[in-house]
DNA sequence: TGACATTGGTTTCATTTGTAACTACTTTGC
DNA sequence: GCAAAGTAGTTACAAATGAAACCAATGTCA
């Protein structure tokens, strides 16, 4: 099975393609990260990027941790749906604005978080933590720019010729 | 919104968490890129998935097509399904093996992906082009490492303690 | 003030996805 | 040669997902 170098001259080496393999090292990244959690604490993997936002600043709207959590907003809805119902959040009616309202962790949700977070530190220590401290900071340059520039591309709906 | 330190004194942040800002900057990356073919071509990334394999290697089985792009094996059924639909597959039986058969890419296929391909290279330009040749290959070392990482830690369905 | 657009969030609906069960075929061990 | 186990691929079913419609509240602007 080697590479064919077909009539038209054009051969894409997926292995060598970057976009190809960030897509298939996260992938398999979420996998293993969401069995910390998914598993000990029956939540999924949106339900615990709301509480690792929470977590980390306390008290936001639904909205605000859609935009910082790249969620879609229906996502959102249910996660906090599904993690009201599990007693972990605890929300608050914001006076001056009765669309949204504040959330934040409940005592059960803040233990969640407490005990997940060191976990999933130590899970990605596993994974990243034999590579150099040099490679760690090209790693996190190029998630940067390619980050802001596949946002951009990702946003103009309609702004691209075809 | 700055980052709470909460009693209990862990806290994971997020922006730094490279598993989490590897999941999004991919599932951008991802959408990003799905552009390119579904609107021209009416067709998923599964679908590209399985065009971009047989057009770098030929002819496979939907097995090694499975292995090759770490799809799940019914991901790869209906992609072929759907791809027979539309003519762009070859399906040839496997004499000494009747339950698979050799794929590969009809006429149409090829031209599909004689027609993709170069978009998607051009688009990852536009995404990676300006890192330094350096991070690129940092960047490189890192995926290759994390994802073996993680395909092991993934793997182990049974094999956790919890 | 009051129409109209906008926004935060939820719900409905159709599509996508993975798990598990299943079919057809092949391999293994006796 | 044959029963049992295993494998390639499909299908049935349930859960996850996103687009679009929707609701209630807010903002805008005449």
């Amino acid at each position: 099975m080697k590479p064919m170098s077909n009539k038209e001259g054009f051969v894409l080496r997926l292995e060598d393609f970057l976009p190809y393999r960030l897509v298939v090292a996260a992938s398999l990244v979420s996998q293993a990260t969401a069995r910390t959690y998914s598993t000990k604490y029956g939540i999924g993997i949106a339900e615990w990027r709301v509480i690792a936002q929470l977590g980390e600043f306390g008290t936001m709207t639904a909205k605000q941790i859609g935009e910082r959590s790249h969620m879609h907003k229906t996502k959102v809805s249910r996660a906090v749906a599904t993690l009201t119902r599990k007693k972990m959040l605890a929300k608050r009616a914001n006076r001056d604005d009765k669309r949204e309202a504040f959330l934040s962790l409940s005592p059960v949700g803040l233990e969640v978080y407490e005990s997940i977070a060191p976990a999933a530190q130590a899970l990605s220590q596993r994974m990243f933590g034999e590579v150099s401290s040099e490679d760690r900071d090209a790693f996190e340059r190029v998630l940067n720019t390619v980050t802001a520039r596949a946002a951009a591309l990702a946003d103009t709906s309609a702004e691209l010729p075809d």
